[in-house]
DNA sequence: ACCTGAACACCGTTCAAGT
DNA sequence: ACCTGAACACCGTTCAAGT
């Protein structure tokens, strides 16, 4: 959100109308780059799902995903944002929550990870890490690892303690639509 | 940073003009405003000290955190933003880590959490769990009370594994200066 | 049909004029 | 001395005119 519309149109070498002809507004456009980046782990995290220890998998799955926002922290900011009601980016957030869930339940059957957890835990949980890091800027460029590390055996096992509150039930494709109705947040405009 | 200075002059019922007469910039009211927090945290970590459980206390500082940044969403996303160079709150911030690495040094010697962990990281992990929870917005209101506890089970000594890095040595008053020179962030203009 | 950049609305910031 | 709001600069967004 750093750049203004004029220089991105500028070293795209288009003008500034036509940015707004592909995306409705500057935030349709952050939104889309967003939901690839979300993509692109997704992608990762089925590739992980042949590897041969499930827990391992899981935590390098895990290192992926912060690694891939702490590349650049525009990501990492653009997520905390209302960027997240946009339509696109919770289709491709509930893709990535359902790689989630695979890995997740292999390193659960394994007992790698308490069976409290879920896929969505997973994804909250990473980007949990990647922003406990991020106050101290690059100064401490992979202190994320230490949060990550320590968050992980949070979800061991081993010592584990009772939680207050049940996971977060969100679109899952395998479960029906909750009677309650849609309690979720307002969903931006199509983009 | 939703509200225009103008709406907030309005409603203060002076001018434009006189507001920016208080402060250089709409950053620094807002660095006001996140470091007026901060030290109301930090009291309620000074107050905790005298607890009999060190273990319950520190839990409860926690608690307390995410529920101030909980409360208004604004606050949360500022943490995020450059408001965390600016120097009053990072004064705040250091006033606030050291009544952390009070709370946490008598949880330490108490055997309640692994003797790794400092009031640093004690912290950042309380901003982490706001942040885990702050995807899914009002939607679930209290799932933060999830991750802060699964947070905490990584906090303590059961099962504990070996972290990947140390904790970030941030200016604390006890210690000596880094002999490698100040690799912190730039700190922004004086407010 | 598609692209463009002038024009508009909005907002942070400054400062000459008022008290 | 202190406050004010008109004026300025900047940026997201629109749209009439150009190709």
């Amino acid at each position: 959100m750093e750049a203004s519309i004029a220089e991105i149109a500028q070293r795209a070498g288009i003008g500034k109308g036509t940015v707004f002809r592909h995306f409705a507004t500057k935030e349709c456009l952050a939104a889309a780059i967003v939901s690839d980046r979300l993509d692109e782990l997704a992608a990762i995290g089925r590739t992980l799902l042949d590897a041969t220890d499930p827990g391992a998998a899981l935590l390098e799955f895990m290192t992926a995903g912060v690694e891939l926002q702490a590349r650049d922290r525009a990501f990492c900011q653009a997520a905390t944002t209302s960027v997240r009601r946009d339509p696109a980016v919770r289709a491709a957030s509930d893709r990535l929550s359902q790689a989630a869930e695979s890995l997740t339940e292999q390193a659960r059957r394994q007992g790698a990870v308490r069976d409290d957890i879920t896929g969505q835990d997973v994804i909250l949980l990473l980007g949990a890490a990647c922003q406990a890091a991020a106050p101290l800027g690059d100064t401490a460029a992979d202190l994320w690892r230490r949060y990550l590390y320590l968050i992980f055996d949070g979800m061991r096992p081993e010592g584990a303690h009772p939680l207050p509150r049940p996971a977060p039930a969100r679109a899952r494709f395998d479960q029906a639509v909750d009677p309650s109705g849609p309690d979720q947040e307002p969903s931006a405009e199509r983009c």
